[in-house]
DNA sequence: GAGATTATATAACCTTGAGTTATGAAAATA
DNA sequence: TATTTTCATAACTCAAGGTTATATAATCTC
């Protein structure tokens, strides 16, 4: 005897509500789709639920057992419109999240403890590749978003890409570096420092190597490569190596004054750090969700940004 | 966003199956109608449930969150269908039964314990009665079957009676009392004797006084009355005292030695023990499992008391 | 106990979800 | 690449269940 769930709500809605009518208006039906539900549903099962003559609607024993399960599909029911609801509204879900590393660990990572404060229902996959990379796992679906430096004239067929923020880089060494503090620097002076090398795909590789040709080095001491922010700052701390590092890096770690950037223009192509997606991929709530959060710590911090300079409390 | 039911059932039995054409099996339904009802939901729902050009589908995040709620609709439903068919086949519910006093205490108690021992899920309500309530409450529904002393002549309108064993009621006393065991007994005998009174709606009363008639007495004494069999079996251990008892208790307390009948044919209108019920009541299945085991059970009774009587072991 | 009130059932009608088979399209597999 | 597997679509049918209007039956009230 096969018995639909639905049914089993309306009995539990009879039930509880104590009668036929409250149990319809409770449901948002209408009483006699009810009535006529309840009456198929004895004639299928071949036995009251109802005691026959009460007029408010007097559940059997049996009807009373099965209540019982119909409030457990009335309950799953709640559960899942509401589970429903909050991913719609992009309150729970996943975002995948991809960029370059340094620029993760050094900006996005804290905004992203500040995201999930405010929605500490959605799951944040981070994952770290460059730009070439990423623009692969957008296209096929393995990454909702990537955060990494790109000329917008480069970006690649089929995705969008929005800028964030100006995507030059610095070179940054130990606050008590030799070099660290002269308002400014001729490009042969920096000569004899060891270098941290970023690794080979990243653009900041790229900077370097143009910074070193502008002075007419092409071979240039490599004292450490192949680490994480956290490594970088613990070793550019203790020695007296030079390294190259988003502007925005370097910005976000000024309260810890772990950092110092040399007064020198690093020239580079036309480039900015910013959040590229795949408009194919129909993004899910609480990607757009986060895309806009995103777009709104960045406004915070361009503003921040630009009081700064405007002080002069921080030079690079 | 009202979700339903049933496809969370969908949901749970894809995801647990491990596949849509599975899941619609695991459903009993076709493939290309559990497709349409996926569909049909992710529009509803603007959200995908299972990952787009994957061949076994594979469930997203929210899907396994709403096959979890799934999987307790499908597992209430189960309970539910269960419930039914135990219902249906008289494995569960409720009997109410109702009879005379010494009767349902001598006789019938012990088969509801046989009862229950093999339908332990069936609840039995006990209420004592005699005839005229009896009927009243089969006619009112408060009661499903009623076993008593009946003349089927007088069956009241409406009613079914099917007679389980003959009638007669007998004198008891204690085995030690100073008329037990004599072979024949004569009527004027037991008048010095005091007795102890049914209640006066009994048939049992009106036997004893019909009997009292018939030796001259219309005035007795009364020892004791207003008690159930319990107390009567206490009190006829340790006096002197006569009663009047239907023969069938008497014959099922054989073995506790706590009665002796004297051998005095007592006259009564014609009557049987049986039971009583509404054929208007539409009968539930655990009623009627409860009547076919008294007919069972009765039925057992009988060839034992001839078995009895055969054998001349025990006499009345 | 008659009348008023409330609760449920029935009627007539319509919409839609969901069942079917047949078949097409796209992944997965060999 | 060819084959198999798995899912989606199409076209149709049916019955459950939605509606409003109204009848009927319990219960309440005086």
């Amino acid at each position: 005897m096969k018995i639909d769930a639905r049914h089993l709500e309306i009995i539990a809605a009879i039930v509880d509500n104590g009668g036929l009518t409250e149990g319809a208006e409770a449901l948002g039906k209408s009483q006699p789709s009810v009535s006529r539900t309840v009456a198929m549903l004895e004639a299928r099962v071949g036995a009251r639920l109802f005691e026959k003559n009460r007029r408010p609607l007097q559940p059997t024993d049996l009807c009373q057992a099965l209540a019982v399960e119909g409030r457990k599909v009335l309950a799953a029911n709640q559960t899942a419109s509401a589970l429903v609801r909050r991913y719609i509204d992009g309150k729970s879900g996943v975002v995948r999240v991809g960029g370059t590393p340094f620029f993760m660990d050094g900006v996005i990572s804290g905004m992203i403890a500040e995201f999930q404060r405010a929605y500490p229902e959605i799951r944040i996959e981070q994952s770290y590749a460059y730009a070439a990379d990423l623009s692969r796992q957008l296209d096929s679906n393995a990454l909702d978003v990537a955060i990494c430096p790109m000329d917008p004239a480069a970006l690649p067929e089929k995705l969008e890409f929005s800028a964030l923020l100006d995507g030059r880089n610095v070179i940054a060494c130990s606050p008590t570096h030799p070099l660290a503090g002269k308002p400014s620097l001729r490009l042969s002076e920096i000569a004899p420092y060891p270098w941290i090398a970023p690794p080979v795909e990243s653009p900041l590789y790229q900077d370097l190597r143009s910074i070193l040709a502008g002075i007419g080095m092409t071979d240039f001491k490599v004292s450490f490569s192949g680490g994480t922010l956290a490594s970088i700052l613990n070793i550019l701390a203790r020695s007296d190596a030079l390294t190259v590092l988003p502007y925005s890096v370097v910005f976000m770690l000024r309260r810890q004054q772990a950092l110092a950037a040399l007064p020198i223009r690093i020239n580079h192509p036309e480039r900015s750090l910013g959040q590229m997606w795949s408009p194919a991929q129909s993004d899910r709530p609480s990607v757009r969700r986060f895309r806009r959060f995103i777009d709104a710590e960045f406004s915070n911090l361009r503003t921040t940004i630009m009081k700064h300079e405007q002080n002069s409390l921080w030079r690079r």
